[in-house]
DNA sequence: ACAAGGTACTTGGCAATACAAAGTACCTTG
DNA sequence: CAAGGTACTTTGTATTGCCAAGTACCTTGT
């Protein structure tokens, strides 16, 4: 994925559905992005995320010791961060299933027109 | 779809789509666009994308007149539009596919959290 | 002839967001 | 005490969708 254009948007609803799954904090946000297959999600991307859900009440914070660093702020989802989160996923549905119908039209075009050519 | 970031880098691969079923103008792609679920991509939003595109190489523009209306720039794709076009796929699918692992992780747990409640 | 409305493209400015880069600071281990 | 991993912050930049307004062509009705 190199288009990074393709994450806006979509990178938020993400985080949030991550943080839906259990209290959790930006470091390991992070890794857990990298293990669903999010490559090279650095720290300047991830924490203004976090920043800006916490301003808009979709998510808490907890401030608490690490067992090994410096002190971890801790996420938790909210009702309203709850409701976004279901928001985020009706949008993103519709968007894919649009996307989807005109990506699929024009692959099969090119495929058919690749084919005739070598015939 | 309320979610105006969901469609960053989105669109431009489903206007690249359209194209590469055949010649095509701005204003039908807008009502293209409308057929396949997007509702109000305003002008503003379109031409800036078709000038881009051309910019990069992407598609080929020629002017003709129009049966009823003003001058139209008819666009049709270029072969480095057509990698480009395959290029936008695959990106796009991988980031579907990590999307949707975790949108679907957190949607299920919504649910079971939800019928524990009930229960 | 003229107004209205649909067609068609252009331009300027704005807001949101991903990201790179650099910085601060804590802790463990050798 | 140096090195390296952990953890969060800040600043600046580029990209992109979108609103608003403008220009201009053409047909149709009065």
């Amino acid at each position: 994925m190199n288009d990074s254009q393709l994450l806006k948007g979509i990178l938020e609803g993400c985080v949030l559905g991550i943080i839906s799954q259990g209290e959790t904090y930006g470091y390991e946000i992070i890794s857990e992005l990298e293990q669903y297959g999010f490559r090279d999600i650095g720290e300047g991307t991830l924490y203004p995320i976090l920043t800006r859900l916490d301003k808009n009440g979709y998510i808490r914070c907890r401030k608490d010791k690490s067992p090994l660093g410096p002190i971890r702020k801790y996420y938790s989802i909210t009702n309203e961060g709850m409701n976004r989160l279901m928001e985020f996923s009706s949008d993103y549905r519709k968007m894919k299933q649009c996307t989807d119908m005109i990506l699929e039209k024009a692959i099969y075009k090119a495929d058919s027109d690749n084919n005739e050519r070598r015939e």
